[in-house]
DNA sequence: GAGCGCGATACCATTTTGATCTGACCCTTG
DNA sequence: CAAGGGTCAGATCAAAATGGTATCGCGCTC
């Protein structure tokens, strides 16, 4: 399981659509096909329904979007945390922030 | 970014030490060392201060660290949540589980 | 000053990823 | 009922990423 999976998948389970995610990612269609595969493979379960109309979340599907979400937000957090930390370090409120450098 | 970088980094970050991280991790030392390089590079900061003994996790560092567990932790809640939902949909108390199978 | 331990670099083999072309299937439409 | 458009999936190839081995450079320690 990758970031890349998770992100794919997301925007999969969001469109309800294979081909239309693959636009919005700006990759094409069948790599993207085949990831969603391998992630299923890997967590050996199904998360969509493949219909003649898209893709339809499955139960399991729901549950996973849920972490998945959550996931990006944090490594989102992650990245915003950083770039914070090198703008400066503690740029968040501390009174003794400057008691420390006199 | 990627998942196993961020499986690196907290190895590196908890063993100060990117050799022993690396045995851990069951891989060799040169690449573990530079997938933190590349860690680094993409955040756009320096995440660990090199010694002659080993590495030292410097203000951003410590910061990103903990958002990396939080993201490994929600993987991990991930795949688990996955594994439940095969293992037969809501197993989860539904009190009106049963009233549709009758 | 010689040796040891540390991370970093160079280079190569392998694996993974993405693009293109194509196929199988279903639904709609005439 | 036949044709066509749209869906996802499979095969195949090129490119990128990943990991291993060998080696370097740098401090510390003796």
């Amino acid at each position: 399981m990758s970031l890349t999976q998770i992100t794919y998948f997301v925007a999969v389970a969001e469109e309800q659509h294979v081909s239309r995610a693959a636009r919005r990612l700006h990759i094409s269609q069948p790599p993207l096909s085949r990831q969603i595969r391998n992630l299923e493979d890997e967590l050996g379960a199904t998360l969509f329904r493949r219909t003649p109309r898209g893709m339809e979340l499955l139960p399991a599907g729901a549950r996973f979007l849920a972490h998945a979400r959550s996931i990006l937000a944090e490594v989102d957090a992650a990245r915003d945390s950083v770039a914070q930390a090198s703008r400066g370090p503690s740029l968040t409120f501390d009174p003794e922030a400057d008691a420390g450098t006199p």
